[in-house]
DNA sequence: TAAAACAGTAACAAATCGGTAACAATCAAC
DNA sequence: GTTGATTGTTACCGATTTGTTACTGTTTTA
């Protein structure tokens, strides 16, 4: 089930998008103002975010930004006055995803949502294979040659967010970001410490690494060979 | 259509550059003295300048300073005097981007522009290519033939920076500015010693340049042949 | 042409960073 | 409450990286 994220401070309005969504069967967080939309954000990493623009203590804009910022890609749909161009340009411009102008009907919107949702779900594989090994993320299992690897939660966690970001080298911060999460202050050598363990799970030869690569100064690389 | 600011005091080598540049297309602003030059820049914000530095009212060297004050960032080149090495290095130094010495074949200067517009055109980008490199910026990875050249992180760093400023004359602050960090006080020579290292790693012949070239008593410029 | 200024580079010493073991703290299950 | 697993922290070590120095060669200038 998806969460969607709607941040808007209209009450009325959010009750009835609230309301709606629900309705389509996905799960609804909400926010009344932009401080607290944008760290609902931050720690539920909804799947899609609403986003009103004129909103109290943090407008639309930022909030895009700072989220685009923190390398999260969800799809963020804007609401917009009506025949504020510019609006929409600035916001397209900051990351956000597409935009329906207000006074707008519920069914446009719903279309446009399930359209991104759509499009994200497939995105999103469930089983990754690299080498012999197999990720299988709905049922939280590795394992190699069809026989199980015992990967702790945090093992798991870390090893999934390496996976969806092959080839990619990744930042310290952005590893504890988003696997241990924003509003968590833990020590940066813990990263390494699970590295450590779950090379001597995957890797052949732990001390030189195939999968997991360390980028000096910057963090991890996960990339199977060839 | 871009625009063009030409600032130039003698009436006959202006027309000439005027012409050039719009048959090749593009818009073009005059200027013949230096106070009208500036507010031309500030108030028009060209998408390039065409300086030279011998002005009445402002020189070319204050236009430059002022401009970058101004938190503007178009490519500026100089048009000096041959000989005039001094020129050139304050020049380079106030935040030109470039230089050509008169006298100067057209051609010669067209195709610089032309150089600095195209990447300006285009958005940062992930992937660069020279040659038979990739520089892969997000992971952190420089390939020649699909083979991995490994490279340190400062090594990494210099060498995306140089990339991204493709055949721009760069000053040793300004590498030394961004690359090292304004509150880093390091000698100039470190950055020798890395274009040295980079050298071996990429230079076909690391005792004649074709990427990193020399620029004496200013720093380097970083150019493919062609 | 000699002297001065500058860049290339090898060599070395110091600093930095990541790997990892060991321990402490936390949590969950029984 | 006890036990065992998991997670976070610290400290030490070794490898790599980095900055500096000194020497060399080249270019410019007087």
């Amino acid at each position: 089930m998806e969460t969607i994220l709607i941040v808007e401070d209209d009450a009325t309005m959010l009750r009835g998008l609230k309301d709606n969504f629900e309705f389509k069967g996905h799960r609804v967080l909400t926010a009344a103002d932009g401080e607290t939309g944008l760290n609902s954000a931050l720690n539920n990493k909804p799947d899609l975010i609403i986003l009103d623009i004129m909103l109290p203590k943090i407008n639309g804009y930022e909030i895009c930004r700072l989220i685009r910022k923190e390398k999260l890609d969800m799809p963020i749909i804007m609401l917009t006055a009506k025949g504020e161009e510019s609006d929409i340009i600035l916001g397209l411009n900051l990351g956000a995803d597409d935009y329906v102008t207000k006074p707008f009907s519920i069914k446009e919107l719903l279309a446009r949502t399930e359209a991104f949702l759509r499009r994200s779900r497939q995105a999103e594989q469930d089983i990754y294979q690299f080498e012999d090994f197999q990720l299988d993320i709905p049922a939280r299992k590795l394992t190699r040659h069809g026989k199980e690897i015992k990967l702790s939660p945090k093992e798991f966690n870390l090893l999934e967010f390496f996976v969806k970001k092959t080839g990619r080298a990744l930042t310290r911060d952005e590893i504890l970001n988003l696997v241990w999460g924003y509003d968590c202050f833990v020590g940066q050598r813990s990263i390494d410490r699970f590295v450590t363990t779950l090379r001597n799970k995957i890797e052949p030869d732990p001390h030189r690494p195939t999968f997991i690569h360390t980028i000096r100064e910057i963090g991890y690389k996960f990339e199977p060979p060839e």
